[in-house]
DNA sequence: GTCTATAGTGCGATAGAC
DNA sequence: GTCTATCGCACTATAGAC
């Protein structure tokens, strides 16, 4: 029998989330987190830099189905294929059975500004990987930062309308509709 | 005789800025800040929320520009050209003469991650202000989003530039550019 | 204006895996 | 022996409560 039980991050978020949303954010200390696993205080903050990461430990692997969708568009594609292949490859990464937990943990995030804030800068850790990823395949600035910051920004108001109350259509359905809008919004005027 | 100085919150900003830039935001307590302009920390936070906030204290009036130029534009302008009008408005209000304080302050938050959050919740404020002014003005969603969140966007692409070693053209110049970028962005592909 | 809880850090010790 | 996860303790600064 190991001695340490595996999965202990996942096991923390999980517990974090139900914690956050049973007694708001503030009024959990990480301590009481980690008592409820099992752990200490300082091995919570050996798995996370601080409170707040608790709530985003997924981040890396989405912004992977974005830069998946990069590398899927067509060499010489414009910018705006490019974002539309990784908006459609990071829809299909949030599938329906996410939004549950996308829901309550939104409803975490958004009944705390320092959350807010931590979920912005994410935001645009995500875009900074598209700017990468751009930059990579060949398309200088500014065209790869507009495209980068773009792909975050419809990214972000697809997925609030995701997990609004009684919406069903797929992520990917709204990010489309969403880019649609931007180039509706450019044209005109 | 008045019983306070007059203009404490900026003489706190003023000393933090400097402080910060001699030993670091980290290496600078908040009582140290206050204690250089013959105050308490309690005092401190009596003007500013927490730590970082306190380089973020010119906010509400170059947002205030923003607004400015979205009520310039003529009513019934398309959304793009209303968007226009607010980046020329902001441009105008970041003359030549606060560079080099941004170029100082931009240094001190580049160094830090936390100033990068709080940096990016600002943006993010301000894109909140620009969504009400465009329902304000008759415009729907989705398309208010996306023109609130594109003058951000640009904004903060501009002002990036604006404050690169060596710029030397103005802000609304810049911005300009950014935003010819995005309508080439959309229109391709 | 003081008092206090909690976030977060630094360092050393321990205990298994390899 | 090394490596890594965990714990324990002391400590500071932030930030909010009283």
């Amino acid at each position: 029998m190991a001695r340490w039980q595996p999965g202990t991050r996942e096991r923390l978020a999980r517990a974090a989330l139900e914690l956050f949303s049973a007694q708001g954010f503030e009024q959990t200390t990480a301590a009481e987190i980690a008592r409820s696993v099992g752990l200490t205080e300082r091995t919570f903050f050996r798995h996370f830099a601080d409170k707040r990461e608790v709530l985003f430990d997924g981040q890396q692997s989405f912004t992977q189905a974005f830069l998946d969708g990069v590398e899927a568009a067509p060499p010489g594609a414009p910018p705006f294929e490019v974002v539309a292949s990784a908006l459609r490859s990071a829809g299909r990464f949030f599938d329906d059975e996410r939004r549950a937990f996308a829901r309550a943990r939104q409803a975490v995030i958004e009944a705390n500004p320092a959350l807010q804030e931590r979920e912005r800068h994410k935001r645009a850790a995500l875009a900074a990987a598209m700017h990468a990823a751009m930059l990579a395949r060949g398309t200088a600035d500014p065209a790869a930062s507009v495209a980068a910051e773009t792909a975050a920004t419809v990214f972000s108001l697809a997925f609030q309308q995701w997990i609004r109350p009684g919406e069903d259509r797929t992520l990917a359905q709204i990010a489309a509709g969403v880019l649609a809008e931007v180039r509706r919004f450019a044209a005109a005027g």
